[in-house]
DNA sequence: TACGCTAGAGAACGATCGTTCTCGGATCAA
DNA sequence: TTGATCCGAGAACGATCGTTCTCTAGCGTA
């Protein structure tokens, strides 16, 4: 198995692991029993268990807001992929194992000691932001706007994270839908 | 010294550096050495520290909830009393040491192997929902405002929590002034 | 066939975890 | 004073952590 091959497996597993129990949760033997990899492997391709971190970090993010991406540009209306942020958000928090934003948690759990998670989370945060702005721009809204709705998304994660109910996203959606209202009255 | 004093001294010294590195992060030993307790009084106290996590949790609801009451219920228009809840939070984000909600950091680190803190989590979020409901009810605002407002202020605890900046608190604010002015136009 | 290199399996390392045990000094009643 | 009780100090326990090392089987090349 190549170097990529192995490199996917590992993040695989890992992002599973850690996103379900928790990143101190989950050890390097268990890591090396769900990848099918060394240890030897493991440590060859990946410094320490904080560089994975980061790396599953880094690819979640990329995937995460692809997805999302992919998703609202398939609404015509630029004004209609707004709300349609939340539509997506509400279909994540419904998937089985749903447990959160990963960033937050994992802000949560290392940003206090590692600043390399920190640093992973803020800049999560402020990608997703300017993909927020991005809408924003497109749809021909105020820029302040933007972020009132990253408030309101990231309030939809943490409270569906806690309470395991999909709910959020549609209270959230309501809210941005009222503020669209107001900053661009028909 | 008393079990009560005794106890007061290990919840400040968990509380303190649970909430600044993380519970993991922080062993039994130097929760002794914090508390000025010994192993054996700790363990009197509490059998384990998922209970001493919990008890900790529960007190700083309390305190948390009073203080973010004492603050609103200094502000005599009723409807005023829902922007001055991000005031609040504004200045919390503020203080030095501030690292998010201990609740949401708490959760994404053990809500997913420690079922006693996810339902802490989920209790204190569910308390905090009440009291904004109670303050949307006095205001003579209709019912669901509750949740809109409750995912605003989710959303900026989350996002201080991650960029360390207190800002999100006024553009959740902000947002909020809006959904006030739609609900119940002057 | 002999050799050098790679990498998997998994033992081993030192550190640290949560928890318990041992020891000895302080306290107090009789 | 004696004996019983309490409890702090901190060693010790077994488990587990992240990481490294040893050993060996398998491979390509001469």
């Amino acid at each position: 198995m190549d170097d990529g091959a192995a490199r996917t497996r590992a993040l695989d597993a890992a992002e599973e692991l850690f996103y379900t129990r928790g990143i101190q949760a989950v050890g390097m033997d268990e890591l090396r029993d769900r990848s099918g990899l060394s240890l030897r492997r493991l440590y060859a391709l990946f410094p320490g268990k904080e560089e994975l971190v980061v790396a599953v970090l880094e690819r979640r993010d990329e995937r995460w807001r692809r997805r999302l991406a992919d998703h609202v540009a398939a609404v015509p209306e630029p004004a209609e992929r707004i709300p349609a942020v939340f539509d997506w958000l509400g279909e994540w928090f419904a998937e089985p194992g749903f447990r959160g934003c990963a960033w937050i948690n994992s802000n949560g759990e290392l940003g206090g000691v590692s600043a390399a998670v920190a640093a992973q989370a803020r800049e999560h945060k402020r990608r997703f932001r300017a993909d927020l702005g991005r809408l924003v721009s497109d749809a021909g809204l105020p820029e302040p706007l933007t972020d009132e709705l990253l408030v309101l998304a990231e309030g939809a994660m943490a409270t569906a994270g806690i309470t395991g109910s999909p709910e959020p996203a549609a209270h959230a959606r309501r809210a941005a839908r009222t503020l669209l209202a107001a900053a661009a009255p028909a």
